[in-house]
DNA sequence: ACTTCTAAGTTAGCATGTTAAGTTAGCTCG
DNA sequence: CGAGCTAACTTAACATGCTAACTTAGAAGT
């Protein structure tokens, strides 16, 4: 048996996370952490809910990385004024500031990798992102 | 800006491997262990320190799935022959069915989810060899 | 207005990854 | 042969994912 796909892509998923947590390590962020900061920025995730599902992960996760952020001051999560049970999030100048600095950081390296592969970026992209949209589906229809 | 590459990777990994979970749940092992088991048996990764390059992982993640996997009867860990401070891991009766049930059942979900996306199997999982291989080269430089 | 439903968030406990700092078994060399 | 080296393994403490079960704030129906 050759290493099949799924191994590899664990392998090489595990390993790109592990070296930008090495990278932000200077920030005192984790790579997990960055991620949800960038989708707070970037993506307008608003809420936590909102932020679980942009993430791909569970609302426990979200509240317990939310209360970290906001305790070092990169994240704010006051009362939603659009009401019901939610917290508004918003980056403080800080955060703004690392999910700036951080995204240019890994464009950069993500590139020199990618380059010296040579695999092509724009089809490997659109592969791994038809097979994110294959899952879904399939994790629907296993739902119902 | 779009959701990169790397941000889909993760996702990617992530779902694939929580499917892999819930298609063992019926075995009581996690997808983690199950790759455990398959190095050893159909690797030969006979030692500790070798499971634990081979699966990517630390010593003591691998020193504490030992533990575990032998208290459930799937593996065996005896003094290695070859010396030193070694234990020698073989599968149990168990453990080699395990692995036997589970890799068929993988290959067939895997293949019904590439099929369905149409993304061309062989090509993808080339590009992400290549890419795992490239880090590897980028963090052998690094640490030198 | 009171009950009830629903969606969002929290808390508790487990799994498995990490790093840092021990421990143990055999090898090497003066 | 004893001191120190190295490699393999273990232990401890932390991070962050999960599920299950609870709390809270509005909305809806009578």
């Amino acid at each position: 048996m050759e290493r099949n796909l799924s191994f590899n892509l664990h392998a090489l998923t595990a390993r790109l996370d592990r070296a930008a947590d090495r990278m932000l390590k200077d920030y005192n962020v984790s790579y997990s952490r960055f991620l949800a900061l960038t989708l707070v920025g970037e993506f307008g995730a608003s809420t936590q809910r909102a932020l679980a599902d942009a993430l791909g992960v569970t609302e426990p996760s979200v509240s317990r990385m939310t209360g970290v952020l906001t305790g070092a001051g990169l994240l704010e999560a006051g009362p939603d004024p659009a009401g019901g049970n939610r917290h508004r999030l918003t980056l403080t100048d800080d955060g703004k500031q690392l999910v700036t600095d951080g995204l240019r950081m890994f464009e950069q390296r993500l590139a020199a990798l990618v380059a010296h592969s040579g695999v092509p970026y724009a089809e490997y992209a659109a592969h791994t992102e038809r097979l994110l949209a294959s899952l879904d589906h399939f994790e629907r229809e296993g739902a119902k």
